[in-house]
DNA sequence: GTTTTTAACGAAAACGTTTTAGTAGTTTTA
DNA sequence: TAAAACTACTAAAACGTTTTCGTTAAAAAC
């Protein structure tokens, strides 16, 4: 059964016919003619004459392939920019080869080199949380390969990059929770040298300082972002001190869920008593009680306005080096649910 | 800056030593002096030469691609699949395309055509919901390409398969609750189309009826298992009819929730007055409170299994077409949190 | 000292396609 | 009717490797 591929070479030989021929014939090249081209079309669909895109690309020094680099996958914001942008590049017949990093220096410089020799076409990438400085990433732009990272970016590489305008999203946050009068806001930040962390942390304190409110160090802690026991535990070590706070604004939905089972399991209301933030609208957000109110970051534009700008740099590849290069911002959303 | 890529012909010239043996050099072959041997690999390294792996895999008519086809990608179960095979692959060198569906069927067959035409080693594929009938994975079989089916498969194709044992999750499930002495276990199932769903159902029948306890028709309805306010409004329509029902197995950890935000709505302790078990251990089961006891489908381990026996497949792929087809059955825990 | 073996290298084909450059034959132009 | 232009085709190179099959020279065997 297992009927062999057929190649160009199949079709010219059964027509008597050169293979030049049958490669214009099917490419839509003017030179042949229009009762040979019928010819070519019938027997190629006749024998499901499938053109060997490996070979193609080959020849044609491009590989219709890019490359997809991040710290995970398993994770709802993560998976949502990988979904969307495999779906994008699908629509322009590009096909994405992803890889995790799981947040490890060496794995990201691996995945770098495999792309690199697989001849992608171009590289997106979000940097792990070890990568302090982008040499690698500033080699493969040397090689002329275009590359463009986001959400996880580092301030130090000359490159084009989309990131969330964290800032502004930490600061709009806020500034709802003082709407709501409150005046005792707790802030859960990531870590001292993640980017994310620190505009998220910067828009926390330029929303207190601009409302007259007065910014207290006390009231911010850094938690682990993704665990929630341990972001519960270093809550309720600040709570315990300062049990005036009425509001927290925490750097992700897990770390508000967190603070939310602290404040239930003291019978504090959320959000009369306490009202709670998180940050990112994973889709647990709206399926807790009470739901939660957070930002949404719009994978989907993030997404989308990263591989947009790898195909622009793509498409203009010959003068890519020398190109200026941008940062784009992508707007949130505020999510008014319950629990403010 | 930009380097020009370099070439094994550019050693060759500049070593004045022919490309063969350059390649041979490389790549460890015998029939080379240690010495040339020696000033090939120094030359490589001093000018970083990179193989360019797409004119490797075409001379070698292998990919080192493999193809990972499912229905979506931002989905907790599916997210895990994907990290976890693609970090196996990588361990072997190879690269893999994920093209999701989207439950659409033409999605579907496009993403296998385009995998077909990239010459990918093998695929894997979890089918779309619209997927009745596997005559394009039979085609793609009958082509000499390893094809592996995992999690959503059909019973009508002669191919490799690795399912979750369902049956035997749901009914572990639901003895689960009777040990906990209910009587009155309502169940929320999917589609009537969908094997997950039929099987999860047969599950939860024989659950009931091997234990003396007797089946009713009416305690099972269907729901959207990824909708929560459908499944809600539904398990509320049964709860009203029926509120001597003091358990509720769904068939996901969503409808779960569901269930149990519609009792707390009605002031129905969970688990003393009614338990609610789920299915699929998403991370949210984790993180609601009361924290949802459900089946963990071990997404690791489905995908180890379809890789390892997809990659099995490959390395043989001489008598693949001929060779008898197995299914794999992937082994589920039931995690008992709070909800029961 | 002749034959045989071995060591080290190179030429060239091959993978499937695209594309350039050329060629014959026909048609148009003037 | 000779030159110019056009039509439809083909040959062959090229993309970067790997790998087969020689080939030469030196070493080993007898």
């Amino acid at each position: 059964m297992s009927s062999k591929k057929i190649s160009i070479k199949d079709l010219s030989n059964a027509l008597g016919v050169s293979v030049s021929t049958v490669s214009k014939a099917l490419n839509g090249y003017p030179d042949v003619n229009p009762s040979t081209r019928k010819k070519v079309m019938k027997l190629a669909k006749e024998l499901q004459y499938l053109p060997n895109q490996q070979a193609v690309n080959f020849r044609k020094k491009s590989s219709q392939i890019i490359g997809l680099v991040l710290p995970q996958i398993n994770h709802f914001y993560f998976s949502k920019i990988v979904e969307s942008i495999v779906e994008l590049a699908s629509e322009d017949n590009i096909s994405v080869i992803v890889r995790p990093t799981f947040e490890n220096l060496e794995k990201e410089k691996m995945a770098l080199l495999e792309l690199v020799k697989l001849n992608v076409d171009g590289i997106l990438i979000s940097l792990s949380d070890e990568t302090r400085f982008p040499d690698h990433l500033i080699e493969i732009s040397n090689l002329g390969i275009p590359i463009v990272e986001f959400d996880k970016i580092s301030k130090l590489s000359p490159l084009d990059k989309v990131v969330t305008s964290d800032r502004d999203a930490a600061k709009k946050a806020v500034e709802h929770l003082i709407s709501r009068g409150k005046k005792t806001i707790a802030h859960l930040r990531g870590s001292l040298l993640s980017q994310n962390s620190i505009d998220r942390f910067l828009g926390f304190k330029s929303a207190i300082t601009d409302s007259g409110l007065t910014f207290e160090e006390e009231l911010v802690i850094q938690v682990l972002p993704n665990n929630i026991n341990e972001s519960q535990r270093s809550f309720a070590r600040l709570y315990k001190k300062r049990n005036d706070i009425d509001a927290v604004f925490a750097i992700t939905d897990i770390a508000a869920i967190a603070a939310i089972r602290e404040l239930k399991s003291q019978s504090i209301d959320v959000p009369s008593q306490v009202s709670v933030v998180g940050f990112s609208n994973w889709q647990i957000s709206s399926l807790t009680t009470p739901r939660l109110t957070t930002i949404d970051q719009n994978a989907f534009e993030m997404a989308r306005a990263s591989y947009q700008k790898l195909s622009d740099n793509i498409k203009t590849k010959n003068n890519y080096t020398s190109r200026e290069k941008e940062t784009i911002f992508i707007k949130t959303d505020l999510i008014i649910r319950e629990s403010s």
